[in-house]
DNA sequence: ATCCTTCGTTCAAACGTTTGATCAGTTTTA
DNA sequence: TAAAACTGATCAAACGTTTGAACGAAGGAT
């Protein structure tokens, strides 16, 4: 076998334990069955059970770094909040847990949160006030909007759809198959309410 | 003492203590600590700790019963919106663990999100449709919209304000006075999205 | 070539602690 | 005095972590 399947398999198997019961909700017992490995590996790969779920988030999280390519592409305003849609999007289409891994660390915090989740919205969120900056620069954009509710509320069309869907699934279509209408109807409304 | 001062004290040292935690980052120890009650007091009233959070979770979601009075009043379907947005801030404000209690069973559901938390969240979506139905047939509203999309949206930049707030504190002010500024802000958009 | 040691890895077993729940008994209330 | 409210002690089960032994691979030393 390569080198640590341990290590591997352990994390592989604990993304979608603790994305669905949270730290406290899974055992170590519970984790190392998933992952068909000896429960001491725990212990011995990452310090404890916190140690493996910090390894959990810290995988997760990088997935989300990558937005910085969109803020340095030289593009129209309006577009690079587009993009910024789309990018999330299709994040949480092919991660399903990240969203769950970040609103319950925003919700029930772990140690985790002042070193790997607030940091990351930070840099998320003040990129976004950066592209309104450009944008107002630009006379693109109104002037009278205060920018901290403008991208928050741009933020939240897109966050609270996806996690809504466990409590509507029978009441709205969630389907990917949907994400380019609901893209154009995010976009639809915020360009109407910043556009001058 | 009154009678079962015990039942009141647990409950209401229950609902910091399970908001920040969640049902399982706390002890039957701790909860008996913090109402000042002997430990065996929580089997008795509540049948054991989901008991407890259940009761906890009920009440908490009592208060948001009420929005329905808002859906029975005769005035502009836009007016009708707004007072959604301003019943829910001010709903957040008096009670600032409702909104934990409600993503913390999104992300990492219990045995109480079926029973307690998904409908009430599908009766609130429910009520924005109709609300935006009313909107449609007077023909105030653009008729190209998706109405769940639309309302998602609105009840996203809310509910997205107020989560996010634990780590964007250092980036934005989320202090109660600027609450007005906030629900214009909101409506704002809103309005120049969906009106013809 | 053979032996011995060391290393990283894995294992079953056991560790001490904490968990949620229960029970017999006592006090309070009506 | 009977019912309701409450207490402290105790329970088995589950918890996260640690332990010491076992394993194959690699590297010198003889």
């Amino acid at each position: 076998m390569a080198e640590s399947d341990c290590r591997k398999n352990l994390i592989a198997a604990a993304v979608p334990l603790f994305a669905a019961k949270g730290l406290n909700g899974v055992s170590v017992r519970e984790l190392a069955g998933a992952a068909g490995v000896n429960l001491s590996m725990i212990s011995y790969y990452f310090g404890g059970k916190e140690g493996l779920y910090a390894a959990v988030l810290t995988e997760q999280f990088a997935i989300l770094g990558k937005l910085e390519e969109i803020e340095q592409m030289e593009i129209d305003t309006l577009q690079k909040f587009e993009l910024y849609v789309r990018a999330t999007v299709s994040r949480y289409r092919s991660n399903p847990y990240l969203l769950r891994f970040y609103t319950s660390e925003l919700t029930n915090p772990t140690a985790c949160f002042e070193t790997i989740i607030k940091p990351a919205i930070k840099r998320v969120v003040q990129m976004l006030l950066e592209t309104f900056a450009d944008g107002l620069s630009g006379r693109k954009f109104r002037d009278d909007l205060n920018p901290t509710d403008t991208v928050l509320a741009l933020a939240g069309m897109i966050n609270f759809y996806f996690l809504l869907e466990p409590a509507t699934a029978e009441l709205v279509d969630h389907s990917p198959e949907r994400d380019e209408q609901l893209i154009r109807h995010i976009m639809d409304i915020f360009t109407r309410g910043v556009l001058r």
